[in-house]
DNA sequence: TAAATTCCTGAAAACGTTTTCCCTTGAAGG
DNA sequence: CCTTCAAGGGAAAACGTTTTCAGGAATTTA
């Protein structure tokens, strides 16, 4: 691969008035400009990241860690924070640690050693030791899940009046024994949306154990459809379910499909997080939308920021509201709604 | 941060002696080796992987190259890259097209500033001019998506034997009337899909008009759904369809059941892919699943072996099964399966 | 015309590592 | 006792850039 040094020599200049050329900055004769962008042309010279990032002492990298690419809710932050800021020029390492504590800090070592500008982080977890290595030294993000405690900026959806809109809502509609169900990860997000739930319990003057809680110590796929197939072979089945999450939710509504029950009628199912297939299940799926590119762009926006003004604070907590899609698994709607 | 020299005066040694230490080679005292690590771990030191990059000439980093993270097959297959890579001491860049060519160009460019060693590439779109400049300098594994005539390693699956698998499958059960449904991005493991149904078609000894290809223009999520109730309106309406993708037949699926239709008997569906939802959809989807992990190690693993051996040859082309996965969609099942 | 700017260019230092080369020391072999 | 050799360690070059510094030429200002 050619090298300035190399462009240099085929223009008959300087390595410093290829880079004055490459860079747009300094002045330079439009005589030699021109040499040096055929040389550039003729070699195909594309300078070094790595040689101008040690120089500059910046990489014009930042580090995204999220515990899991595969959940739906993550790729599609991911996606817009990528697009985000490598249209300002940054471009980003993910990193998805699985909900493993242990990989996240191997992972938080490797962006320290590669010198990354700055990092988004949605931690596994509720402990933030693995990432504190990172807080003295680049501006970090934190985003989605909260760490209650820290120094450092948030960006985070209102996960509390989530859970207490979507509860509201069943309410509303006259249901008075209503199930939550829930699984692992349990993070800080998911005792907010519970502690959301049963305020709106206690805001309705109701009795808080009209609210029946599962939180499985399993992960999400298969929860919905346990816990919903227990619940409807009792004697007092419940009139409603609030799913912690929209996968939950759809081995609810499988569970309820087995059985033929009719939604909403004898079941009425109300999701989190309003990933892209909710709309397309059958019947479509009620649920709390997050605001996913509001919070990308928002987190992508807070660090590049962080980054120019050289260091993390001041610290900022961006907190936004969640959005009630209602729809047929709740309501009767329109067709072809 | 500190760099090797700080370390090197708090031990009272020579930077080499610094830099023998961390990369365990060379000779070194035990009582060297001690103050040094010793000095190491007060300063909190982390070698710069810029500027070892700079100086090994090699960056540890491969670029990986999909259309989408958004959809749930690349989403899947980048985790198993990603975690495959990592353990072996490779980070990785994600690069998600969003199935833009000039995007993917864009991308490419940043790849090769970034000096990555390597790169794994889904190319969007038919052409392989965004990506011919990688092939020239480094080793490059096209994956899922081939691209004719072009001098790489391929790692795919096989579309073509996962379309005739699917016809088959549905021609066996007795129907004659079918509808195959695609939509946008129309690659070329597209084709190959549509080939083999159209080949199971003919190897059944049938006229070839009795596949109902439609084929649109626009993205996949709203497609099965607008085809199908189109379809079911008309006064010969099929009794299959094949859909070329899982979110297409989720689609389908939520169509079929708007006008009350029970599956299977009075519709059959197949899906493609086997996204983690589609053994969870109502009915569960027959479909015919790509081996993910096995495409993305393998992927992982000739990358690795190529860029060890220094360069791209020589050529390697790994072809890895699909299997049909039968549901309820296509045929009764089992309580709870 | 002298002085001050502005324009233009190159030499060389710096970024933080790794690695080559060379020098010392101590021990083993003859 | 001299030679070899292995172990141990430092000085300095190299990786490919950017940027500071210095200086010359051309232009403007006084």
């Amino acid at each position: 691969m050619a090298t300035i040094k190399e462009v240099a020599a085929h223009a008959g200049v300087s390595v410093a008035t290829v880079s004055r050329v490459v860079n747009k900055n300094g002045y330079v004769s439009e005589d030699l400009r021109l040499r040096v962008t055929e040389a550039m042309h003729l070699l195909d010279y594309k300078p070094s990241a790595l040689a101008r990032s040690l120089r500059r002492q910046e990489s014009l990298t930042v580090g995204v860690l999220v515990p899991g690419l595969n959940q739906p809710f993550f790729a599609a932050l991911v996606t817009i924070i990528q697009t985000t800021l490598f249209a300002a020029g940054y471009r980003i390492i993910i990193c998805s640690s699985e909900e493993s504590s242990d990989d996240e800090a191997a992972y938080v070592d490797m962006l320290i050693r590669q010198r990354v500008d700055g990092a988004i982080i949605a931690p596994t977890g509720r402990s933030s030791e693995a990432i504190t290595p990172l807080l003295s030294k680049i501006p970090v993000i934190l985003i989605d899940r909260d760490l209650p405690n820290l120094p450092v900026n948030r960006i985070l959806a209102n996960n509390f009046q989530g859970g207490y809109d979507a509860m509201e809502h069943l309410l509303r509609l006259g249901h008075r024994d209503i199930a939550l169900i829930g699984a692992q990860p349990h993070s800080a997000s998911m005792d907010q949306r519970i502690h959301g739930a049963r305020r709106a319990i206690a805001d309705a003057g109701m009795a808080a154990n009209s609210l029946r809680t599962l939180i499985s110590e399993r992960s999400e796929f298969d929860v919905g459809y346990a816990f919903t197939r227990d619940l409807l072979r009792r004697k007092r089945r419940p009139t409603a379910v609030f799913a912690l999450t929209d996968v939950i939710a759809i081995g609810v509504l499988h569970a309820a499909a087995e059985v033929g029950l009719k939604l909403p009628d004898e079941l009425s199912v109300v999701g989190f997080d309003d990933i892209p297939l909710s709309s397309y299940l059958i019947p479509s799926l009620t649920t709390v939308a997050q605001p996913i590119n509001r919070m990308g762009e928002a987190a992508a926006d807070l660090l590049l920021s962080r980054i120019k003004e050289g260091h993390p604070e001041p610290f900022e907590s961006l907190l936004l509201d969640m959005k009630l899609m209602l729809r047929a698994s709740t309501v009767h709607h329109r067709r072809g709604a």
